[in-house]
This record gives C-alpha cells, structure tokens and sequence, in this order.
DNA sequence: TAAAAATACTCCATAGGTATTTTAT
DNA sequence: ATAAAATACCTATGGAGTATTTTTA
C-alpha cells in the first residue's frame, strides 16, 4: 500500500465514478480501477461495490475513507512542519538566565522571541553562571544569559554582550553617607560586604574584588547570598552593604537606597552559545536577542 | 512522496546507517540513498548530515521522523479498522423498540450485544410500531422491536419472533373479580378498557379487538395513552382495566393485579430490518439476538 | 443501446540491483 | 587502509496508456 493507492481511492469514494475521478487525478480509468483492485485485494476487504452502472461505498470503505483522509491530511502536516523546522520555527529552545537577568532585557527577549516563535516549545530556567555553563556544555539547555568570567573565551562558547549597566551601592536607607548622590568605593572600605558567593557568579565576584582593590582596600565581606534579591532584602535588613547591578533598583525593597559609585564600575550581561550548535531556532534565538537589544 | 519513503526514512533514522539500514529493509544500500536523496528533494529539507563515516540526523528530520511513525501506525491502523469494519465489528448501528421491548428481552440483547461488539457504535431510540417500520424505511433506524400489525410482510421488511409471551388483564387490586386466577375475556364485556391508541401499535390493537369479538361483545374503551407503563399507572388510578403482556408484570405499581386470561391469548415481540440491508453490523445483531432469545 | 467498469496488451518510468568511485577517519 | 555513502549504469517490475470487451439499466 502506498499514499497513491489512498489519493485515488478517496478520489473514487468522493466522485463514486472511476471515470470522473480518473480525470481528477489526471490519469485514465483504466489504471485507476487496476489500483483500487489492487488496494481491495491488499487490505482483503470490498471497499466499493460497483455494478457497471453504479459504484457505491461500502460500509467498511466508508472506514477506510476515514482513515486514509486522516493520513493524507497527515502527510501533508509532516511536509509542513518539516519545513518549517527547518527554518527554526518548530522545536524546543531551552534557556539558561540568572535571576538578576530578569531585572533588565530577558523578559523583553522572551516576550518578543514567543510572539514571532509560537511553535517553538521555549523552556526557561534560572540558574548561576556556573551552573549554565556546564549546562550548556552538556546541552540540557541552549542558550544562557549570564556575567562571564575571565578566560571564559576559547572554550567552545560563544558570547555576546546584551545588556552594559553601571553597578550601584546598595544601602540602609539610614546609612551615614547616604545624603551624597554618588559614593567613591573608597569610602566603603570600612563597610561590611553582602557578596553573591564567588563559586556561584565568579566573573561578578572578582571584578568587585579587584574595583577595590584598585581604591587600596580588601572588602570585609560579611554575609554571602546567592540571588540579588535576596542580598537587597539583607541590606534592607542593615546587615551591610552591597555592590549590585543597576537594574536591581527596580527590586524595591523598603529601607533601600541606592547611589553611583564614582568612576566607571559597570556590569555586562552576556548571551552564551556553543559554537558549534547548528539548531536555526537557537539563531533564531540569537537573532531576536540582537533585535530586541539593540532597540533599547 | 509514497509510504515507501516513509518507511525507508524511519529504517534509517533508527538505524543512522545507511547499509544497516538496507539490509533491515531487505534491499541494497544504493537504491536507499536514492529513495533517502529523493525524499530530501521533495520536501525540499536535509533530513540528515552525512560525511561517509557517520549519519545524523537534523533537527528538520527529528520531526519528519515523529510525523512519518505517526503515518506508518495511522496506515496499519487503517488496514486493522477497515478489516474489522468488514466483519461487522466497527460501525454504527440504531435500534428502535416499543417501550414495553424494555420488560422483556431487550436489555439482555443490548447487554450481550455491547460485550461482544464494543466498537460498534449503538444507539436506542423509543418508538411506537408505526414509527419503526417508517424509520426503517428511510433508514434512521437499522432494527426494530415492534409488534407487527398484520399484513406487513411483502413489504421490504423481514420479521422474526423474538419473544412469545401471554396476554393479562392487569385491573386495580381492590376490583371484584380479583379472587380468580385466570379470567375469561368474557366476563369483561362490562369493563372500561384503557388502550394503546389503534395508529401507534395497529397490530396489538386489532388483535385485542378480535379477541373481545371471537367472546361475543365490543370493548369500551375509557381511555388511551400510548405506553404500556402509563396504562398500569392509569389502572392503579382505577380508571379500568387493560390487557398487556405478561412482561408488564414487571413495572411494580402498587394496586394493581395481574390474571391469567383463559384460552390462548398472546403477544409476540418481533424484530424487523429491510430486506436488503448488507451492514454486517446488523447481521452480527442479528446473531447476538436469535442466540440470547434462544438462551432463554 | 449506451454508459461505465473491467480486461488485454503495450510501453516506459523508475525502483532496485551490481559495480565502482569518493571521502573521511 | 578501510568503512560507508554516493555515483554510474543496468534490469525488470509495474504504473499508466490505448484499444476492446463486458455488463446492466
């Protein structure tokens, strides 16, 4: 049994005239009837019964009709869908983000890349930097938003920035020195450091380090938080204080201030790939985080 | 593209070789490719990366590869539905019956019917004998449990005994006569009759006629009312007498009794179906009926 | 007798075979 | 060097065409 055999037996049943269908299907009576013979002696059952002067469905025809309508609908679907995996509108994306990300362009991406990719299964998960590298090295996701590391390069990921933002003081809103609009770091070298751990985000955690180290000071570091918010939510809490990305304001936290830090002390987040990953819906991916970024 | 593409296509993509492949398909290696190449061509997407050494597949060709399964098990699906259809095993089949078919065999066959045919779609519809022969006449029903008026026959239909059973005159508890345990028609020359109406049962009517004829008076009928289970209701009401089935003992209505009516007098269930109906599914009906009647 | 399906036969397109080449490891 | 896919070429099955027969309404 072919798909030809269901193409000209579903001519027939609808036309219930081999001739008429014949036509239809732009080849002569003959053939057809050898083809529907065919097919009724292959599958064992009658499917019309046909004087010389009427042909009409059998009930188990009328089955078949079903099925075989199904399966050409079927088969027209699969070429279709298949193209249009091909271009990357069909598949499943799974991306990597840490949680500050949703503070700044992630959820614009996603809002955007969902819209004009409906039918591609999009998963999201939240994890450090770490995590989503090794992550993305073992493909369990494809895309990762994260603030790398150095030396990161030259590992088979490729990176990209997305989102430049300059890094702010957070803290308690009754703080001594918080009637100033922006702090030189070294006036901090007393303070107590709420830090996100370094095995959890080292690119973060070193470049703090060494902005203080650049001002003569080894930061005391008092408590560690794995999320921002969570660290907002200490500061709050007058436990200390906290260097934190700008777009963390947007987390407001009562008894929370933030300020400048004076000179230029900035954070990047960055888009991470495997190179060698050929998925269109990943450049398809790629290409949206591009739009969207860059129409900010 | 033909199921022949389909088929090679998913030997390959489990395979991911294509001389394994082949030989799993039981044809050379070189007309695969061709078929493979082919396929790739029509759809007018690479479903698979091939260097000489190794195969893989594309994302495109992981999800012709979902939609192909699919067809296969969708066509063999076909072929098992369509053979079964045949035997009368997978179809529709709608049964008219007169209320009173309910308190005697009907439900056993139904019951019996569904066990053995659990494709086959049933359907039920209450209808009075004149209802019936018209339903099957246009085909709205393919059987009928009526009561046959006479001179039926000849007429397109097949009819066939089901259910013999006794007439009895059903009378309110506290009636003088009640003592007696069976009556002679005659001594209810005086009685009010309540009746199925003449046009909805014409067979059961006349018959009851003819009997109160042949015992020498006219029956004065009170009232009418077109189901049997209302004539009890109306009888325990006191509003007169009936003669029903003896199956109609079964709808226990509280004062009313039932006696034996001396001589032979009886009411047959027959079931109907046009002559020339080939549904198999009516067939194997059929069957399941004479074998549970017989059973009985 | 005429419309329509089946049969008889012919032809050629193409599925599938064999032999060989190419290429990546 | 070798395994494996692609290419080249050949064969023959069977799909489709034309002509004709059969059947029944």
């Amino acid at each position: 049994m072919e798909l030809r055999h269901l193409k000209y037996f579903i001519a027939v049943a609808e036309e219930l005239h081999f001739g008429r269908a014949a036509k239809r299907l732009n080849i002569s009576q003959p053939p057809l009837s050898q083809q529907i013979i065919q097919l009724e002696k292959e599958i064992g059952v009658r499917l019309f019964n046909r004087t010389k002067r009427r042909v009409e469905i059998t009930p188990a025809g009328l089955v078949f009709l079903e099925e075989a309508s199904r399966i050409m609908d079927l088969s027209e679907d699969a070429v279709r869908r298949t193209i249009r995996a091909d271009k990357g509108e069909i598949g499943r994306l799974a991306v990597g983000y840490i949680g500050s990300a949703n503070y700044s362009v992630l959820p614009q991406i996603v809002r955007e890349f969902r819209k004009r990719f409906q039918d591609v299964d999009l998963s999201l998960a939240e994890l450090n930097t770490s995590n989503q590298i090794e992550a993305l090295r073992d493909g369990r996701i494809h895309v990762g938003f994260l603030r790398p590391p150095q030396g990161i390069q030259n590992e088979g990921l490729s990176l990209e920035p997305v989102f430049r933002e300059p890094l702010m003081v957070a803290m308690p809103q009754n703080h001594q020195i918080k009637g100033k609009t922006s702090i030189s770091l070294r006036m901090l070298a007393k303070e107590s450091f709420i830090m996100i751990p370094r095995q959890r985000g080292p690119g973060f955690f070193d470049y703090i380090i060494a902005l203080c180290q650049k001002e003569g000071f080894s930061p005391h570091i008092a408590l560690e938080a794995s999320q921002f918010h969570t660290i907002i939510g200490l500061v709050a809490a007058e436990i200390g204080i906290a260097i934190v990305p700008a777009s963390m304001q947007r987390s407001r936290f009562k008894g929370v201030v933030f300020r400048m830090i004076e000179g230029r002390a900035e954070t990047v987040l960055n888009m991470a790939w495997t190179n060698d990953n050929p998925s269109l819906v990943l450049h398809n991916f790629i290409s949206v985080t591009r739009e969207v970024v860059s129409s900010i």
